[in-house]
RNA sequence: GGAGAGGUGGCUGAGUGGUUUAAGGCGCACGCCUGGAAAGCGUGAGUGGGCUCAUACCCCACCGGGGGUUCGAAUCCCCCCCUCUCCGCCA
């Protein structure tokens, strides 16, 4: 959400950034100052009769003290048709902001002013990238052919139990998802000062909102219903990522400042109905209805959300310069940038077997538009209260991960070698190729 | 799911229709006092919104949330949420 005043005071400067992203040009900025200049209008003659009647009704107690009846009831009828008039303007500006409100919900965050300019995907700036794609003396294969081979995944059973989109994982495969959760985790508690938490995988529908996911892509959510009783439906989701809980744990709380910065990690699967994206990339791990995340969470003060940003991203990349994976970073662009995002970078890991890089993580600082959205502040040290600057990153994707790894690292005879740093939580050095 | 008890400021705890601008206490900040402290005394302190150049006044709202009754609601009525205790069910 942005913040009511800045659309009054600098509305051009505001549409024009908008304009500059994608789903920013239709926002409807005229609309929410003349529902705001309506609700003020309302506001503030509800106030004045509202004092009015205040003071009258205090006069009126005073009447009844004094046992002077008549002319108490004298009063009681004069103050009724303020009350009727109070009413209507009442409901007048509750209306007014309701709809501002909900249109305010519906623009999206401005982008930071070191974003760079752009339609799409393809204007993305590269930052910088690690190491090189491996080189291979043999044709390797892609993840789908070596999940079958070693029988890491069973695409077949995933599908006949879920649909298409949801994986089985299965023996050397099921251990690797589960070492590479564990490994993920620790790294970012014991070397990157994150603290963990286990949030819940069925969220309520206002975190959906506090993270900006909700309204605009209620359809892209799974909504959970208790058993066949309808009326219990939309207000329950499974988690798209762990941000949309984990940004939420202090939502409506007023924080000291010495509390900050937080930084969190978590571990959760993530669920998608990827509307509209049925048969592109349907095949194997890459797109899926449910994968595994762990995800980093920051809530800083706005003068180090940005530096906190490029540690965050650092964060990430630790984790595919461990398991030895060539990759780039990133920036999104204005046109590519994310709804609530201010500033985004992307970490692109390469699959040899696509021949192509694939997203495992996308870290961003939201500034104060989800910490506003969910009434998050904190007071300083000189009393005024602000609003935080909340970050996210993906620290990192497992099922793309999964794909890099057994993709760079598949051996000529069949096997796939271990990294060092993961060999601890796997308990093997490579993966069998006679598994 | 059933029965009961609760939800008031940073905390505690009064308040069942009108000097309550939410008593009192604890804690907090500042000041006085003191060699310094404690005690004591005094002052101040919440959140959001409106008006505004103003973070100055003034005004409105806020006692879990939302409706209602009334000239007037923390207080009366209705619905919902949460916490606790017991029962049922259950990993």
């Amino acid at each position: 959400m942005l913040d009511i005043k800045l659309l009054r005071e600098k509305a051009d400067w505001v549409r024009e950034r908008l304009a500059t992203r994608h789903g920013g040009d239709d926002a409807r900025v005229n609309e929410v100052l003349d529902l705001d200049e309506r609700r003020r209008s309302a506001l503030t003659e509800a106030e004045q009769l509202k004092a009015q009647r205040n003071s009258a009704s205090k006069e009126i107690g005073a009447l009844m003290g004094q046992k002077k009846i008549a002319e108490a009831e004298a009063r009681k009828a004069e103050v009724r048709a303020i009350g009727d008039r109070i009413t209507e303007l009442d409901r007048l500006s509750a209306e007014a902001e309701t709809q501002r409100d909900l249109i305010m919900a519906m623009i999206p965050n401005l982008p930071h002013a070191s974003v760079a300019l752009g339609r799409d995907a393809a204007d993305n700036p590269e930052i910088r990238v690690h190491g090189a794609p491996r080189e291979f003396a043999f044709k390797p294969l892609n993840h789908i052919e070596l999940c079958e081979r070693l029988r890491l995944i069973d695409f077949a059973r995933g599908a006949k139990l879920s649909g298409s989109g949801f994986l089985l994982y299965t023996g050397w495969g099921a251990r690797l998802e589960r070492a590479l959760i564990n490994f993920l985790l620790d790294l970012h508690t014991h070397e990157h000062g994150y603290s963990e938490v286990a949030p819940p995988f069925i969220i309520g529908e206002h975190c959906m909102v506090g993270v900006g996911q909700f309204p605009k892509f209620r359809d892209q959510a799974y909504a959970v219903q208790e058993g066949l009783d309808a009326s219990t439906l939309g207000k329950l989701y499974l988690l798209p990522t762990a941000e949309a809980p984990v940004a939420n744990i202090h939502r409506e709380e007023l924080l000291a400042e010495a509390q900050l910065p937080i930084r969190y990690c978590a571990y959760s699967p993530c669920f998608r109905a990827e509307a509209g994206a049925a048969g592109v990339g349907t095949r194997g791990m890459i797109r899926v209805h449910q994968f595994d995340k762990v995800e980093l969470i920051k809530v800083v003060s706005p003068e180090t959300g940005y530096a906190e940003l490029e540690a965050m991203v650092l964060n990430a990349e630790k984790v595919l310069q461990l398991l030895g994976l060539h990759y780039r970073v990133i920036n999104l662009c204005t046109g590519d940038m994310g709804f609530a995002s201010s500033k985004t970078y992307d970490i692109e890991v390469w699959a040899p077997g696509q021949g192509s890089f694939l997203e495992v993580s996308s870290c961003s600082n939201t500034e104060d538009f989800q910490a506003r959205r969910m009434n998050l502040r904190y007071k300083t040290s000189a009393g005024e209260n602000r609003f935080p600057h909340i970050l996210n990153g993906s620290g990192t994707a497992l099922a793309r991960l999964f794909v890099a790894l057994v993709e760079t690292h598949q051996q000529a005879d069949g096997s796939v070698a271990i990294p060092e740093p993961l060999r601890p939580y796997l308990k093997a050095d490579c993966i069998p190729a006679g598994a």
